[in-house]
DNA sequence: GGAGATATTAGGAAATTCCCTAATTCATTG
DNA sequence: CAATGAATTAGGGAATTTCCTAATATCTCC
């Protein structure tokens, strides 16, 4: 298996080559430090996998090349390498051609697994993700509207309440601010917390960072 | 020379460890993912270098490390590796006690250097942010005034248990996290708003993001 | 216009957190 | 070396939050 790897840190494309060469059905043939020269690679040497990061810095985006290979290359695998467990970037991956992705943050072998996944035609998105895109697939008939989109899923004092939540007010601080009583705040808040599938303070604040619903 | 590294990728871990292995004069005596670990690797192991990622997430970052191992074991010299090239997270970080600051972008060539760097009791930091440093140290006044400075004023305990109230963890489970009772956790956390002059959890929270006790 | 879904409003009981007090350990210094 | 002060540990009772349940109100769709 002949592989390119793509990340704009060196230290990440040493060390996966030092464990993609590791293996025996598994070899690395070039490394790239940005997207353009991804696919350059790509056109060089028609690997059957390349890793590519998504998170490129220089304009040329691990998502735009993902595009630009899937096209021009339909035999190269592509498989999306990110920090981000984010809905949006892997939906976009998988819109613009990638056939696996990955969280850095996952073992060695769940990689290997991914890549030996799509040479063998397979699709392979990391275990986390994969509720997420079995509930977009279910919706999908109305996938025009964004159904993670906190504006259309959430009502109006659902909205208010979550980023008072998230900043860390109180039931009691927050029913004052709204005029309402604390019992009222807190029906809201289990609502919107079943809705999105929060289960505890942390995962409010970084839900509501993540759609920027409050700022620092 | 004896290596510990913390990373919270483990491909990170992999290829640093590789990298660093296949030195003649290194070798790698662990790893760790988050922050705690880290620090119970070095009291472990007590190495004569420590990788630190500065971006670990669950609430201890590596900043947060940082100040605990160099003040716990001077011996122990730290090499922050980071994907920023911010100037607020130099100073932090040599304010902290860092011995080293490379990019994840930079060569591993670079990187090596570094460790030898520190190794010799020198300190390192990457090329590129050597200037702005000269600029600051020229107006070094605002680096004495350490009345600000949460690694100076608040204790251990105080600093393992604010980034988790900020992120907005419970004390029954920031006490099961530290093994301590929830009657301990309380008390420390009204010793440190009072030492500061919190009163209350949104104040927490902004001042953990502003001192870089957390970050998103 | 009416049926069914969603939004907004709460109450009671259990769990958790907050506030005040305090014991023990450890370090620094007079 | 005792003494002062800070760090770490925790208990008891009041306040707050959470969990489960539920009444109106409003909105949507056929």
């Amino acid at each position: 298996m002949r592989i390119v790897i793509a990340d704009d840190h060196s230290v990440v494309r040493s060390g996966f080559s030092m464990i993609i060469n590791y293996q025996k059905d598994m070899e690395v043939v070039a490394t790239a430090g940005d997207g353009l020269e991804a696919y350059r690679m790509v056109q060089k040497y028609e690997p059957d996998v390349i890793l590519l990061d998504i998170s490129m810095p220089p304009g040329e985006s691990g998502l735009i090349a993902t595009g630009k290979i899937s096209q021009d290359f339909p035999d190269t695998k592509i498989i999306i390498l990110t920090m981000y467990d984010d809905d949006e970037y892997l939906f976009h991956s998988l819109k613009n051609g990638a056939k696996g992705y990955v969280l850095k943050s996952a073992p060695d072998e769940e990689l290997l697994d991914a890549i030996r996944s799509v040479y063998a035609g397979d699709t392979y998105v990391h275990p986390k993700m994969t509720d997420v895109l079995v509930r977009q697939f279910i919706t999908q008939d109305d996938m025009a509207q964004d159904n993670t989109n906190p504006f259309k899923i959430l009502s109006k004092r659902e909205l208010e309440i979550l980023p008072l939540v998230a900043k860390g007010y109180g039931n009691k601080e927050i029913a004052e601010k709204l005029f309402i009583s604390v019992k009222t705040v807190e029906a809201h808040k289990s609502r919107f917390m079943d809705k999105i599938g929060l289960s505890s303070r942390p995962e409010i604040l970084e839900y509501a960072i993540k759609k920027k619903l409050i700022e620092f």
